[in-house]
DNA sequence: AATGCTAATTAGAAACTTTCGCATCTGTAA
DNA sequence: TTACAGATGCGAAAGTTTCTAATTAGCATT
């Protein structure tokens, strides 16, 4: 049995083609790669399966839900999604060209847990985003 | 003359009814209170002024050129917006309570603007929401 | 292998947020 | 007061995400 129908299987999701599919996609996409739902629904299109735009959705919402993807909401009312990733890091979006990075501060992530506690709390999760203009590249579509 | 329009020729913009109205709106709302363009819309309804809901949306995104408001972009792909307070805050959320505590963290902050311009960005917005379980009170629902 | 039950998929339409085009109206400066 | 640039309102359009109903596929059991 392949990996992918494993990770499926322990999230408790039946394994089915347009999962292993979409589950594939973002696996080779990597760290640090992030697709919209139209992404992904194009990249299927273009290796011929035939999978829906509602079905991508879906899909991806339950990856989600199942803790095997991270959904991230920017600019323009769309989502981009990544494979959930076991190292903490943080996101800085472009808001011309949308492109999403990812970044890893042991200082600044630190500072947040030192503050947490500070104020009483103990930290389950955290969501940082910078939003900017990237100076290079971004041409500004 | 009113200090809306101090504010609103400051960064000018022509003084017309919706957008000293929608400033008035977003000025009492105060500090910590987000609104969506459609709250604006519907308080406008109900205070009887006849303001088109595309209006809403265009003079929030002028406010927001005139660094007047910040725009958050929330789940569900649509935007709130509050008043651009002089003093940059983030938030702490309790998972178990559902409190949200606001904090200020100079170097935290300064961190961030220091990790964006070093990846060649210019911040124009930022978002740190921490979750976690809050040690006292914490009714727990 | 075949069956039946359950759950997933599909396509299209609907829902929802945000933007656009254009005729009309308003605020502002002369 | 007048003229004009710019703002508004309305409806339609655009873009993303969700819903619905009918169909199909997965999977445990024969």
């Amino acid at each position: 049995m392949s990996l992918e129908n494993q990770e499926l299987r322990k999230a408790g999701l039946k394994v089915t083609l347009p999962r292993v599919k979409i589950y594939q996609i973002l696996e080779k996409a990597g760290e640090g790669d992030h697709f919209s739902a139209e992404d992904i629904y194009k990249l299927l299109m273009e290796i011929g399966e035939d999978v829906g735009l509602a079905t991508v959705y879906r899909v991806l919402t339950q990856f989600e839900t199942a803790g095997l993807v991270t959904r991230h909401h920017f600019e323009g009312g769309h989502s981009v999604f990544e494979l959930a990733s076991a190292e903490e890091h943080d996101h800085i979006v472009c808001i011309k060209c949308g492109r999403v990075r990812e970044f890893v501060d042991q200082q600044l992530i630190d500072r947040q847990y030192q503050i947490a506690k500070d104020l009483g709390f103990t930290i389950t999760d955290r969501t940082l985003y910078l939003y900017g203009v990237c100076s290079e590249g971004c041409s500004a579509k």
